[in-house]
DNA sequence: CATATGTGTAAACGATCGTTTGTATGGATA
DNA sequence: TATCCATACAAACGATCGTTTACACATATG
């Protein structure tokens, strides 16, 4: 099959984009992320969207293609939160705390393309597994060389990069996974809206661990 | 509607089941985990299991009754494991370490419903949220009757119920959740099917952060 | 023997799925 | 004006969806 010079192509949800175009997506994102990708249909995003059934797949190609578009350009940017926030001279600690602090600054911004990468991440979609696996060696290839790379052999066997990547991943992502079930308890003490707060505990749990928080106590 | 005294509300999955039954959520089990909930039809399932299609149906009633047993059962294991490591004399960080280890040990064993408890755990379908709810409510006043209430004020506003409790959750499942990704990578000196060191890795993380790590070094 | 019950099966139900086709329109371009 | 092209729409395609019905067979019970 040739490639194609259509539409299908366009890299999509620019502000030059097409209102229709945008419409969809902003639609699809939501949907997906509440309803999950397989149990969303066609049909139910161009209803939402105010768009004819055909104009999605004229747009994006087909409903994959659409998945696709929105897990590239999450991965990008997770990449891109990385490089910029783990490079530089500083002590390996502060780096590291001002990576997580990104994360979460970026995944309190767009919630719904964290809540979908996770939850497809599981699942081998034939089409989607090889993005996974391209965004998952870059990471790990940046942690590596920013911040193993720089430590003895000692305190390197100590993080094993298979479990601190997931865990890191997770870790910043948890909150946004789980929202669906906490926005419905109430918690007294905690403003939920708090995201500077919330990325400053995840950082500190991750770099020192709740022994860590309890010291800082009501110091944040 | 009344209620059914037939098959449908049988509990599943003992030993004493008919084996076509056994077969069937062996197999959903599987699917649902490596294929998602609802990119999972029914008739893949009776085909992989080796049975009829109606007998899924004859069995637990509907596609998402088979779910909700799934997932009754890994909330009501999840709560044990909770309760049974919570509990005791010993110090918090004794006894939450003991916890985490008894999360991961029982993960390892059941992989497959951690996978499709996270899974859906964003996504709102109509007839599991409330069961999301419950489980949620149970292990937050469990971590809080054990530990929160034995700290004093200072220490406890470090520790925000709404923050943590996602974040231990995610932690202990973050390898298993990204497992498709990782199992088809290769990371040297690294054994990914020692789950007992993992299990370690994870609960000092939670404790300590990287730091607590980085401290061990090649001790464990 | 007659009957009830648990299990298994074939076939079909209506609904919804993702995708494609054909056509219409409006503005830009030649 | 004539042509092209991006956008948009209605309608239908075949396939698959979860579920239900009706029936068959075994075993156990009265």
């Amino acid at each position: 099959m040739a490639e194609i010079s259509g539409p299908v192509a366009a890299p999509a949800e620019g502000e030059g984009a097409p209102p229709s175009k945008e419409a969809i997506f902003t639609t699809a994102l939501r949907l997906f992320a509440r309803q999950g990708f397989a149990a969303t249909g066609m049909r139910q995003i161009a209803a939402e969207a105010g768009v004819n059934l055909a104009t999605i797949n004229y747009f994006f190609g087909s409903k994959v293609a659409l998945l696709k578009v929105i897990l590239e350009t999450f991965s990008a940017n997770v990449v891109d939160v990385l490089e910029t926030n783990l490079a530089g001279e500083e002590a390996p600690e502060v780096r590291i705390r001002r990576t997580i602090k990104g994360f979460v600054e970026y995944f309190s911004r767009e919630p719904e393309r964290v809540v979908i990468a996770i939850s497809e991440l599981p699942h081998d979609t034939a089409e989607i597994t090889d993005l996974k696996l391209a965004m998952h060696h870059r990471l790990a290839a940046t942690f590596e060389r920013h911040v193993l790379d720089h430590l003895d052999a000692e305190a390197r066997a100590g993080l094993p990069m298979a479990v601190i990547g997931p865990a890191i991943a997770s870790l910043a992502a948890s909150r946004f996974l789980f929202s669906s079930v906490t926005e419905k308890s109430r918690y007294e003490g905690y403003d939920p809206a708090d995201s500077e707060s919330y990325a400053d505990t995840i950082a500190e749990l991750f770099l020192n661990g709740i022994s860590g928080l309890m010291a800082k106590g009501t110091k944040s």
